[in-house]
DNA sequence: AAGGGGCATTAACTTAAGTTAATTAGGGAT
DNA sequence: ATCCCTAATTAACTTAAGTTAATGCCCCTT
């Protein structure tokens, strides 16, 4: 258990916090609507997903057990996520309001070395995704997810993969079909 | 000025640090070598770049007076920076090594606040991208571009513009005449 | 005024993704 | 075993981006 799971503990500890139980398609929060709430995921698995005003959607990102998942325009900024959260698979989660978080660091300043870590290396995962949009192709990001998040990959559906990628499931197929005719 | 000029404006006074002077082209940090330096931009232009294995490049970001430059992973990780950052304009830069920045910060407790408070606007800037890389077609990207960045629109050519946007510059040329037949 | 250099535009062609719809393959459930 | 539902594949067609190269435009220099 890492410094920032350590944190998370004793918030949920100190205010008795409840695990809370999610099946598949259950959404945990809204697009459009402020959520103040981290919800540390205990087990399980997640999307993210922006719905665009024609129906289309678009997966911004995958969090399974041990992840953090929330919306930091809702929790930092206070304003509507741009986002939902909906469950891929059962989960067990633990939802705790930001203030709490707050509060537990500002009673110890060292934790803010934790929370400014934690951004970091939130941070280093954007880069990452920043420079595969801009420099890879959707064939090169789809092989660099497959051998970089295994444990994602098995999980999920290969639409939802797609719309991860930033292209349509029909593209995602034909570039397996593609790339199995090379190897 | 906010919160986190004046922070570096404290490091770079109590440091006496001077203020260094580049020309268009010139090359503040290299890829692939570690920089533990952030930059300062009092006044000028700068773009952070990718060079690719086969010579292709794309733009990760461009940086104005009081925008901070510099690459997280060599500054926080001490990673070799991914990218390098070359002057596009004139520039009046300070480069301050992020163990000072550090120490001030160790002394003073409250900054802390302030670095965590600029790794969150940094992160919501790079949501943004995120979000346009994922959700938006290169032409709804560019004219987002031009509304939102018009400041940044007038100083860069429309090939650096291309290779921020993820595209060649030819389709970029294509795009606009495309958009003034509609529009 | 004439030539050069650097960009942007245009053209011609190739490649790949979007769209829509039909087909196929698997996995429960009855 | 059959049916049904879902997801993945394939097909046919449209649209747009990549690539390479030629052309046009503008500014600067001499």
């Amino acid at each position: 258990m890492d410094k920032y799971q350590q944190l998370l503990s004793n918030v949920s500890d100190s205010n008795k916090l409840p695990t809370l139980s999610y099946k598949p398609g259950d959404i945990l929060f809204h697009q459009g609507v402020v959520e103040p709430r981290l919800f540390w995921i205990k087990s399980g698995l997640v999307k993210l997903v922006f719905i665009q005003p024609d129906g289309k959607e678009f997966v911004k990102a995958f969090l399974a057990e041990n992840d953090i998942s929330g919306s930091l325009m809702s929790v930092i900024f206070e304003k509507p996520s741009p986002y939902q959260c909906v469950c891929i698979e059962p989960c067990e989660i633990i939802a705790m309001p930001y203030s709490n978080v707050r509060e537990w660091s500002e009673k110890t300043p060292q934790l803010k070395d934790v929370e400014l870590e934690y951004m970091q290396q939130l941070t280093a995962r954007k880069e990452e995704r920043e420079y595969q949009f801009l420099c890879l192709t959707p064939a090169q990001r789809y092989q660099s997810f497959k051998s970089g998040y295994p444990h994602i990959f098995k999980r999920i559906s290969q639409a939802e993969l797609a719309l991860f990628l930033g292209i349509t499931p029909v593209a995602l197929s034909r570039i397996k079909t593609r790339l199995q005719a090379t190897a």
